[in-house]
DNA sequence: TCCCTTGCTGACCGATCAGTCATCAAATAG
DNA sequence: CTATTTGATGACTGATCGGTCAGCAAGGGA
């Protein structure tokens, strides 16, 4: 009948209690989260949790941060090594990260910078030099890609990557809002940039 | 030196504390608002703010539909009446509706629900009937005048609205979360709405 | 001018919650 | 088996905040 009444697993405490704590951050918001929540949920005490993570805004910025930086460096990493066509790009692996984001976990981070983001600037700061110019900079390079190749025509896309990434941004938000009230987001997507692609392909300029 | 301690005005109470309680909701979130700061801002006891409104929670809601519901109206009640061409409509007054709704006030509401949305269920319900719905009905009736008159060719834009209305909320979300970090949200929308109006009037069937 | 209605105040209460710390007990070394 | 280290606990504290209420005073009526 020894069952212990805890283990000492000073390994994994962390990794176990952020991914607590993104769930009831996500669930809650920050202000709304309880720490004790966090730390019922990850299995464990309370005075645990901050011998790991010195107040709660260090564990909020701790898991949002966790949780960003794989995936950016992920499609960056995947993009600079293709030698696809910008076109190919487009409707290959830039499509499916956009399909991807709305369905996926990291879809809370958006929910948080939204909601949380004016009360944490240097997370905010974070995750603009992290994700947002980060992405911005890559779907611009390939923009660039296809026109100096010929492929595309000079328009205003080049200057505002946001116009491409706006679709999945929209399912994210949606899903998050509304959830199950329908909206097939990967349609939303693949439309949108088959859109894109014959507006930088087609033969006559730009309004604008 | 008689300088009344405070002045009966049934009135204007209301909407003044109504006022305040947007501000301060749209800075701090839901959880994070103090009543108490509410009723400061307002000029107001704490006490009187419960007269008028029964809890936070209430007035949370009354808040956010206040701003709404005018909005949305004012937009469908002005196409209805119109007899432009659906492509005039598009590029006029749906385009400008785009661009004024970022740097407008009620930017703060799509955060709010983003934000604060899934703990005030009834809330989303609200907003889903009064905006989102009626908002995406209104653009798929753009769409099928258009492609009943002729002017566009059918695509899967008039299944999915959203798909028009992407850059207003990208260039929303990016004004609340970036603020300052440039971005020419005017430009963005009108770009938008440009590629999306050319799709829709070219020649060739659309893929998917 | 007095009085009564009622808009309005702010001290107060009870609950909640971030963060602390005295203490315990699991692991490990000797 | 004992001693030591340290991972882990959870009761506790002080501060904050939503909500209440006894009473005050503005303003209108007679």
């Amino acid at each position: 009948m020894a069952e212990p009444r805890f283990k000492r697993r000073k390994e994994e405490r962390p990794d176990e209690i952020a991914e607590a704590a993104f769930d009831v951050f996500s669930e809650r918001g920050y202000a709304g989260a309880r720490v004790d929540d966090v730390a019922k949920r990850a299995g464990v005490s309370k005075g645990l949790l901050y011998l790991y993570f010195r107040t709660k805004e260090e564990l909020f910025k701790a898991v949002v941060m966790r949780v960003i930086s794989p995936r950016v460096d992920a499609l960056i990493e995947r993009l600079a090594a293709s030698d696809q066509s910008a076109e190919e790009l487009l409707r290959g692996p830039v499509q499916s990260f956009m399909q991807q984001l709305p369905k996926s976990r990291a879809r809370v981070v958006i929910k948080l910078m939204i909601g949380e983001g004016s009360r944490h600037p240097d997370l905010v700061d974070f995750y603009w030099e992290s994700v947002a110019s980060k992405g911005m900079g890559l779907i611009r390079s390939i923009i660039e890609r296809g026109v100096s190749s010929g492929e595309f025509r000079k328009t205003a896309v080049g200057d505002i990557p946001q116009l491409v990434v706006a679709p999945m941004l929209v399912a994210t938000v949606w899903k998050i809002v509304f959830a199950d009230r329908a909206l097939d987001t990967d349609r939303l997507v693949s439309t949108h940039i088959d859109m894109l692609v014959r507006y930088l392909k087609s033969g006559e300029e730009a309004a604008q």
